[in-house]
DNA sequence: ACGTTACTTGAACGACGTTCAGAAAAGAAC
DNA sequence: GTTCTTTTCTGAACGTCGTTCAAGTAACGT
């Protein structure tokens, strides 16, 4: 197959006119048919460049999975493992401010029932994880690293679900002028639980 | 109007039709046609009982709240703060696992940009908050019930997240058995974190 | 019994994601 | 350049969805 370009090329198109889109309108604004006009070209072809819109979706959520490891990697002026820590969580923060709708983008898009994230997909999500693996390590040299993987996601997922509903305001929001430093105290309680747990004082 | 009991009746069985076929295909498998035809009623009855889908489902949401407060309430074999927010986070967390397609939807539901919720529902949230907040004013009176507010929902965010991960194992999720442990390491940790703050000392 | 009001019905509408037969373009072979 | 083959592209058409509405039916007041 020479001439793979052209194919490549009409993908590109697609997945940046579908990242504005969503950008714009947010996912559930996302339709075929603007995407497709957006892309300059024919309704039907986003199925030559990808299996359906769900793979749009998730090739868009791949680009913003990039941009913010970029930016959580941009944090990286290390004077200690609570720092970082505190740095990490608060650079989510800035990012799932910054980027509202791509942001959520990653969340509220669901496959149908039955159906599970392609490899590719879910593997990019494990970088996020290393990153806050490694403070963890510091902090706790103790434990073994299935146990620190653990504690990793769980850190992840309370800070992630303190942002979601602030960033929703949707049932019980934190306030969102107040998010950064809640966020700064849920993580600097986390990370002292942490001390505490190992060394038995404060 | 005499006979209102027709129109609530009506209204009552399309909730409790929609009720079970969110518990039973989710969310996302709620169609109108198959509402209707549960409840036993022609396709357009559902716009005399309800403005729309959207209703119906904030009205199916508002029973799960109800009954997530029920099982929280259940817990009250209070024995000091710590023990009341463990507790209620550790019934959140069985709660979801127990009712899961239920419990997502109160999440996944989305409506659409620009409209937001009628207070009638927001107001349901706020139980929840104030159900939280009882155990955190004693562990920390020092503090204004604007701050308390502000933890409880801070803490009900991050238990919220961690939860949320693990039951749909997308992104990182925390495996499903550590859920009740891994929930419970994390209130400790914030609880701890709240003592320390206010006391100076573990 | 009749008129009025309220409810109920299901065909029809428009928007959506997806498909597919045919048109157009590109590549290979001479 | 011409012809044949293969790949890519197109947009009308299909099935499904939420929602509407004119027509039909039941309930109530008098």
């Amino acid at each position: 197959m020479p001439d793979t370009d052209r194919k490549t090329d009409l993908r590109t198109r697609l997945i940046a006119a579908a990242e504005t889109e969503i950008a714009e309108k947010g996912l559930m604004g996302l339709k075929a048919r603007d995407v497709t006009q957006r892309a300059g070209c024919a309704l039907g072809a986003i199925y030559n460049a990808v299996a359906d819109l769900d793979e749009l979706v998730m090739r868009v959520n791949s680009r913003t999975l990039e941009r913010m490891g970029a930016a959580l990697a941009a944090t990286s002026g290390a004077e200690g493992p609570e720092a970082v820590t505190l740095g990490l969580a608060d650079a989510y923060a800035v990012f799932a401010l910054e980027n509202r709708r791509l942001w959520s983008a990653l969340f509220e898009h669901r496959l149908p029932e039955g159906v599970d994230m392609p490899d590719w997909y879910r593997q990019e999500h494990e970088v996020l994880i290393a990153r806050i693996m490694a403070p963890l390590k510091s902090l706790r040299p103790d434990l073994p690293d299935d146990e620190i993987r653990l504690r990793a996601r769980t850190l992840f997922g309370a800070v992630h679900g303190v942002v979601h509903l602030a960033l929703q305001g949707r049932l019980v929001g934190v306030p969102e002028p107040f998010l950064r430093q809640e966020v700064a105290a849920l993580v600097g309680a986390l990370v002292l639980g942490a001390k505490v747990a190992r060394t038995g004082k404060v």
